[in-house]
DNA sequence: TGTACATCAGTGAACGCGCGTTCACTGATGTAC
DNA sequence: TGTACATCAGTGAACGCGCGTTCACTGATGTAC
């Protein structure tokens, strides 16, 4: 696909410039004037705006599902995995505020409909590896028997309300105490 | 504030359309044209469309607050009252699809900064009585003791994922196995 | 009760701005022989 | 190795559309006496 070296070199320009102007200047004008790169570039390699953001958004969403992964994948204790994902969730917002600024708006400012099934098709894989490690679990009993939705609401769903106020600003969301409480309390809801 | 009252009425139908025809059509010439006031009423009660949008999202979230404040008041069992919020919160997704999707939405689509003063303080007095209701299981014993926001993050998170995932039409989310599984979950992890 | 008046509520054509997108073009790169 | 060529990558002025907002105005309502 990217026969030119210089292709690449554009794309990942792009990328970086839309992910530091977002949400404030996400305009095509605001990209291009700030990375250099022509407003034509942007439709040769993503079609769109929107293409752009869709790209961005994969990428973003990757780099923290292969965080989790990775964190999970190296132990085989239900306990210390939990804990450890809950943890890197928690220190992914704190490192990279923009790109978890991204994945939590983007859904809702930005209509990525037509790009959905891309979208989809790039998490899969990292989320079929987490689901076979809580598999494997509950397979031995450490972890809950329950929908595998269900176990990822219970996961995801403290630590990414309290990325979400934090990102917004909330006086009284605090991202270390956060991980103080929540990979102890996140456990108890899971164990079996 | 309202010494005619037309204003009532003008006001209320206002939101409603909005309501209505959020996010596809979220502009002032949808709203004016599909409720029949003019655009000029929308500044003279709003001062900008933005802040038609703060008032619509001051009105959906007091009546989510209302109905988790009601439900969890009408018992002082700490396990009962956090298994009729979780639930209760569900409900309401499931109820008010719109207003749900106003609430999640909102903050990300729209500018609201400008108005979150206003729109926290609607929120500051439901949020008091929620928390004065936990406070008070914490001294019997009954749920763990925990800095009031991660226990917030505890009890909404997991609910407010679903919500979202649901409303974004994940096909894999189902708001009645939910409401199965989560509220027993959500307790475990703040039982005391 | 009636009337004059001030104020609030409502109107919608017109404005101007900023946006995403297009397209005819040039330049750069890899490939074939 | 050298050259011709096809294709990919990149350019940016120009376009047109839809948006939120304004403002001079009329109509409706409550108030004062």
């Amino acid at each position: 696909m990217t026969r030119h070296r210089r292709s690449e070199e554009t794309v990942r320009r792009l990328l970086d410039t839309a992910l530091e102007v977002y949400p404030a200047d996400f305009t095509l004008r605001a990209v291009t004037t700030r990375s250099g790169v022509s407003m034509g570039s942007v439709y040769h390699h993503f079609g769109s705006l929107e293409g752009l953001a869709a790209a961005l958004y994969s990428r973003c969403m990757d780099e923290l599902l292969d965080t989790l992964v990775a964190v999970t994948e190296q132990t085989a204790d239900a306990r210390d995995g939990v804990r450890r994902a809950v943890t890197a969730y928690l220190g992914f917002t704190a490192s990279h505020p923009d790109k978890a600024r991204f994945i939590h708006a983007a859904p809702y400012a930005l209509d990525l409909g037509p790009y959905a099934e891309r979208i989809a098709a790039a998490k899969a894989s990292r989320l079929a590896r987490l689901n076979a490690w809580i598999g494997a679990r509950m397979a031995e009993g450490t972890v809950a028997r329950l929908p595998a939705a269900q176990v990822e609401m219970l996961l995801i769903g403290p630590v990414a309300e309290v990325s979400r106020r934090w990102l917004a600003g909330a006086p009284d969301i605090d991202l270390d105490e956060a991980a103080r409480v929540l990979p102890d309390r996140v456990w108890l809801s899971l164990g079996g």
